[in-house]
DNA sequence: GCCGTTTTCGGCCCGACTGTTTTCAGTCG
């Protein structure tokens, strides 16, 4: 086993938790495997090529010798016996039904032994014909919510993109300011920390009224279910199927409110156990000693209770956030307006929709400096990709509307397609004349991962390439990442000095945050794009600078935060006589 | 199953809401 040997470790680990809370069994045996999966699932070390090596494991938090041997065990032989033992106890199709809201493994267990339910459509049928509720501790209601949630399942996409996301919390929050009461609406969850895809919206109101205010937010125009209505908190669902929490909070916990909404959880029980440490503890209306509130106003008085700098929520994910702040090793992560340029911007040249100036103007207005005029090469047809003629051409007529004296500096760049074996779609004497050049897989995304990463490797041999585009070539809820070994494609880039784009497009965001911190670690220079067909797509450049702080990137290691004369200076890297060590 | 600044045993994050067994367990975030 090795591509993917964590995931499947990681769903593993998964489905012997959900098998084991059905069993009743120790919660907090549960939680341990619950956790190991969450670790193991986010570790950019490839645990299948450790063990194929014969390499020890490196030591992970809340992973000790048993868990350790069982990682071993499913790394080489593809299997758990643990698993395989609890799936003979319970039929693993049983854990689906967790997956319902509403239902718990309590319920679920309940199910299976007494109805002998096993699968999400027994569910179903058993819940139309009322024999569901004839279970104790189920009701009429229950039958029918689970009824409305099985056949919900089966249509709908579990996550949303963050940008849609961030349109319908931006409506929700304009319906919130309105009520007189409400002194103020925070975005929190997911959306706060950025995410590149996003469960739910949690909105977060500080009012004194809280019942009211949640009465009149579950009025929200388009709720289609109305989860529950507290005195603190409610829930709806709205008409895209998109879940929003509100709770309602005071001024003076507002802070740890805010904090503990936003999460992540692990974060969250980081924190509190680290309150836990100092005698206090820690909940979302403050942190207390005793009966004493010690903090609770800003987000700002709880870290500094317990001895902590503010942590941007970006790195709220327990990734060692907490162990560098605890150090004053927190990144100064990079802002929007750290950003001096774009290096991968699309015209009317291809599949653009706006002139070269149009794109200059846009750029101009969002504070940007310079653009990098990237069309599309030859092979992409739809895309009225450009041959060496019409490349040619198109450099003659930048130089000519810059005699217009353009808001911005424009570079002479092209996105030119990697070919199935690795090759450039334009030759050298074409890439050659040109100021910036970006290479992209656009064909081919199947190849087995030892070729796709054999051709990539080959792509950033070429002396010209100076940016991989979207290095994996995800569409979120389209297309999955190619299969290739991002850590040798990082290597190359490191030896080749070859930058990373970030692509910022909401459809792709890639790079990957995790691997942003990989890149920046092996000191690879990450250009945050927006890849814009459009003048409005500069703006979701802020989208990339999202996944950039979560990726713990700076200012200094981002490409695109240089002058246009120190960009110059970086393109002219491989011909310039090599530089003392900087 | 993990872990250790009083612990190698005995802890392990904490509160709100719902539905139902009408006093609280289960679920969720």
């Amino acid at each position: 086993m090795s591509a993917g040997a964590n995931q499947a470790i990681a769903a593993a680990f998964e489905k012997i938790a959900d098998l084991l809370s059905l069993q009743d069994a120790n919660p907090f045996r549960i939680r341990a495997y619950r956790n190991a999966a969450r670790v193991v699932g986010g570790l950019q070390t490839d645990l299948g090529a450790l063990v194929a090596a014969g390499k020890p494991l490196p030591k992970l938090p809340g992973i000790g010798a048993d868990l350790s041997a069982k990682i071993r065990e499913i790394a080489s032989t593809g299997h758990s016996a643990l698993l395989e033992e609890m799936q003979r106890q319970v039929p693993p199709a049983v854990a689906d039904l967790l997956q319902l809201p509403g239902l718990g493994p309590k319920k679920a267990r309940a199910l299976y032994q007494e109805l002998h339910v096993q699968t999400l459509p027994q569910l179903l049928r058993a819940a139309k014909d009322g024999r569901v509720r004839t279970v104790g501790g189920f009701g009429a209601r229950t039958q029918q919510r689970l009824i409305e949630a099985i056949e919900n399942r089966l249509s709908k996409a579990k996550r949303y993109k963050l940008a849609d996301a961030t349109a319908i919390a931006q409506s929700l929050e304009a319906y919130l300011r309105a009520m007189p009461q409400v002194r103020e609406v925070l975005v929190a969850g997911s959306l706060r920390r950025a995410r590149d895809t996003v469960g739910d919206i949690d909105l977060l109101a500080v009012a004194e009224d809280g019942k009211g205010v949640c009465a009149r937010f579950a009025q929200y125009p388009g709720t289609t279910e109305r989860i529950s209505v507290g005195d603190t908190r409610a829930s709806i669902v709205l008409q895209n199927g998109m879940q929003v929490d509100l709770r309602v909070v005071t001024a003076q916990s507002s802070g740890a409110a805010l904090l503990y909404f936003t999460g992540s959880k692990s974060h969250n029980i980081a924190l509190r156990n680290l309150a836990l440490a100092r005698g206090c503890k820690l909940n979302e209306y403050g942190l207390f000693r005793g009966s004493e509130r010690i903090a609770g106003e800003t987000e700002e008085s709880v870290y500094r209770a317990l001895g902590l700098p503010w942590i941007a929520p970006e790195l709220r994910e327990d990734r060692g956030e907490i162990e560098a702040a605890r150090n004053g090793r927190l990144p100064v992560l990079i802002e929007l307006s750290d950003l001096a340029g774009d290096l991968h911007v699309h015209s009317d040249w291809s599949d653009g929709t706006a002139t070269i100036a149009a794109m200059a103007a846009a750029a101009a207005q969002r504070g940007l400096h310079y653009i990098a005029i990237c069309d599309h090469s030859q092979r992409l047809a739809v895309a009225h990709g450009l041959d060496a003629r019409r490349l040619a051409r198109q450099r003659a007529a930048i130089a000519e509307i810059e005699r217009d004296k353009l808001p911005v500096g424009v570079l002479r760049g092209i996105e030119v397609d990697i070919l199935p074996d690795g090759s450039l779609d334009l030759p050298p004497a074409a890439l050659g004349s040109l100021d910036l050049v970006v290479a992209a897989v656009h064909s081919s995304f199947a190849l087995p991962r030892a070729r796709q990463t054999e051709r990539i490797l080959r792509a950033l041999e070429q002396p010209d390439v100076d940016v991989l585009a979207h290095p994996l070539g995800r569409l979120i809820d389209e297309r999955e990442p190619y299969d290739v070994d991002m850590g040798a494609v990082i290597r190359k880039c490191a030896e080749r000095q070859v930058a990373l784009e970030l692509n910022a497009h909401p459809e792709r965001l890639d790079l990957l945050d995790t691997w942003c911190r990989v890149a920046r670690d092996a000191r690879v220079p990450i250009a945050i794009n927006s890849d814009s067909h459009a003048p409005i797509d500069f703006d979701n450049l802020r989208f990339g600078i999202g996944q950039a702080r979560r990726g713990w990137l700076e200012k200094r290691d981002v490409l695109n935060t240089k002058s246009l004369a120190q960009l110059r200076q970086w393109l002219n890297r491989r011909t310039r006589a090599p530089q003392p060590s900087d």
